[in-house]
DNA sequence: CAGCGCTTGTGAACACAAGCACAAGCGCTT
DNA sequence: AAGCGCTTGTGCTTGTGTTCACAAGCGCTG
């Protein structure tokens, strides 16, 4: 089989928009596509819609567009969610709780397996359907229920430890909600969202007038 | 003045990890900090640190390094992290009852000015020193308390109406929680935080032998 | 079955970002 | 005041991502 070069890190971060407008587009019943939009829908130029596709093989048909279903099928399994994934969370404070109870998680094939949290009087409380259960319980939690993806939503001052806790336990993909930067093994993928990082970016375009302006000074 | 170049996106979606860095720093009474230990503590490359930093202008001293306090000023002073900016959130479900009650956005200058909800039985409820208020009373508080920043927390459903009606109220930066994918005059600011995607790519990069493997396969 | 309109797939040009490697320059020491 | 160690600032190379523009090719129509 032609086993893909790379698929680009840039593409990566693609798929999952086109994911969703495919899921919007099967819905309405939608029998084919064309880059152009599935481009307007994903928000992204069609130029680039057709280049990241491509990686992925040969799936569109010249004069006519993409079809929807086998489209998603592709996509699906090129970002692996034909399975199901057990998902842990540690650090059930405000947002671990929003986390535990966020539909769009179940909705994609993401289980919570899980929610730890390292305080005792946490333990015991139920969030949902589950309970939160001590963090030392990540060890058999994560061999029992064969989890690959631990969610961070602790304090920054403890996920350093945390995470290293899920990489003992053999985790090896790591969503960090807390502002430390993480020391892994370069074997474990670690992605970071930062909500104040992002308002500070917001901030920082706030105050330079960028784009364009109404065009009056020379 | 030499009113600098424009910094590239890159440089700018990182001042504010070197920005955090640089208050662990200041915190700690340290004097100076050599791009080396900053590019540590920040998790990227010396080299880059160097380079971005360059961009602001010339704040190092060569064979010392840069001083914390000055460059922590310049930073929040690039960053506008001056003054504090008021921030509005639209949808106050899970997420957006964590976010309210996130105190990593107080502690940078980030005020909650108001929270605000579509659903009328929600209206009245107070979460924190909060109370909700209907989404109608945006274009009121955006004017009365000059909010430059709005937070989209709702269904991807209700997203693209809301951003129409900051847009309206003067609202030049968006933070969107929501899947969907903002359609908003070039003038405007949108910066996308999506939960569902961050673990589709988590579960893409899990599936592709990525990184160095255990060195087993041919 | 030839011609035509439409849409893909991709080569090539361009733009942006990363990182190396080193000269410039500061402060300390002798 | 000269020398030395250290760290910045930056030119240049390399790599990655974006965009254009067009040939290739499908399906429909006459």
């Amino acid at each position: 089989m032609s086993r893909a070069a790379r698929i680009p890190d840039a593409t990566v971060e693609r798929l999952p928009l086109y994911y969703r407008a495919l899921v919007e587009l099967d819905q309405l019943k939608a029998p084919t596509v064309s880059s152009e939009s599935l481009a307007e829908l994903a928000g992204v130029n069609a130029a680039k819609v057709r280049k990241d596709l491509s990686y992925l093989g040969t799936y569109g048909t010249r004069g006519v567009g993409y079809n929807v279903g086998n489209l998603l099928h592709q996509i699906s399994r090129e970002l692996g969610l034909s399975q199901d994934w057990p998902v842990v969370i540690v650090g059930i404070g405000n947002l671990g709780r929003a986390l535990a109870s966020y539909s769009g998680f179940s909705a994609r094939g993401f289980r919570i397996s899980a929610l730890l949290d390292a305080d005792p009087d946490k333990a015991g409380q139920s969030v949902g359907k589950l309970t939160i259960r001590p963090t030392s319980d990540l060890g058999v939690i994560a061999k029992s229920d064969d989890v690959a993806i631990g969610i961070i939503a602790t304090p920054g001052s403890a996920a350093q430890a945390v995470a290293e806790q899920m990489v003992i336990c053999g985790i090896r993909s790591i969503l960090n909600f807390s502002p430390a930067v993480l020391v892994v093994p370069p074997d474990v993928t670690v992605r970071r969202v930062d909500l104040a990082l992002e308002l500070q970016i917001l901030s920082f375009h706030h105050g330079h007038n960028d784009h364009a302006e109404h065009g009056l000074t020379p």
